[in-house]
DNA sequence: AAACAGATCAACCGCTTAGTC
DNA sequence: TGACTAAGCGGTTGATCTGTT
């Protein structure tokens, strides 16, 4: 494609926003929206490329921006999602209201990706020590799958459902599922080739099961990663082919695959 | 109080993707 | 089907802030 000529070429203002110039995108995106990003500065008589305007309303002026530190179950699902999505960073954000790509990706650069390096240090200790005693108990893990299970899994993946732990009982009704698929069925993360090459698959990943905040802080990862794969079965796996992370996250698929010790399940790669 | 180092975060750059002709 | 455009995304940078010596 062609690349849009920048800023500087174009004469235009580069660096830090002013007030004033806020003050300007907000009144014109408020009067007329944004259809055209390109034409907007232009429009609104800003003297910015329209690749920055659209930046900072997103990153800043957008008014459902929540600003302030993060809570720690919003700190916890960014952990979750980032070892399972990787550094995509708009689809985490998708997953956390209020909340911006480049804001996560600010925070988990500067403290998140330490605290998650030693949870995974530590997991890997468990992992260890469980594969070591507990070979045998996998296999029987792996098989036995509950409703428990199941809601967790959901709770994983939903920082709605996760942030507001505390007030929510242990049972997630089939009812609060749909509700969250319905409200979220784009934020699942799945790009759009992929949905329509793995339809299917992605409606059985939209029906997750639900796994316990628990899942992705107790230290004994591997136990509960068993039960997982046992439970997404090949849905979970059609997940991971649609994902391109073959990086940091595929230690993390690697690891409740080996520790499941599921033969019959297809690697993804 | 000054100097320095590390942390933070807004903004930019360049690449990819999706849509249109 | 290929060329082109606009939008979106992730990586990176650099200015500023904060804590430490």
């Amino acid at each position: 494609m062609g690349r849009a000529p920048c800023c500087e070429k174009m004469g235009l203002k580069k660096g830090p926003w002013t007030p004033e110039e806020d003050r300007i995108l907000i009144v014109h995106i408020n009067k007329h929206g944004h259809p055209n990003w390109r034409a907007l500065p232009k429009q609104a008589g800003l003297l910015r490329c329209g690749k920055s305007c659209r930046l900072r309303w997103i990153n800043y002026l957008r008014p459902d921006i929540k600003r302030g530190n993060f809570s720690k179950e919003e700190e916890e699902t960014i952990i979750n999602l980032h070892d399972m999505l990787g550094n995509r960073w708009s689809a985490i954000a998708g997953r956390l209201p209020g909340r911006t790509d480049n804001e996560i990706k600010n925070v988990w650069h500067t403290h998140l990706k330490k605290k998650a390096a030693a949870v995974l240090k530590q997991n890997q200790k468990a992992n260890t020590n469980n594969n070591n005693s507990n070979s045998d108990d996998h296999k029987q893990n792996s098989k036995a799958t509950t409703a428990h299970d199941h809601q967790s899994a959901e709770s994983a993946m939903s920082p709605q459902a996760s942030s507001s732990s505390d007030e929510l009982s242990s049972v997630t009704t089939g009812e609060t599922n749909n509700n969250n698929n319905n409200n979220n069925s784009d934020q699942y993360c799945m790009d759009k080739h992929v949905k329509s090459d793995h339809e299917q698959n992605v409606d059985s990943f939209e029906s997750f099961p639900v796994i316990d905040e628990s899942f992705w802080t107790d230290t004994s990862l591997s136990e509960n990663s068993s039960n997982l794969t046992s439970d997404f079965g090949g849905g979970l796996n059609e997940f991971a082919i649609g994902h391109h992370d073959y990086g940091g996250g595929m230690d993390f698929w690697y690891n409740i695959l080996v520790t499941s010790g599921a033969d019959s399940l297809t690697l993804p790669f």
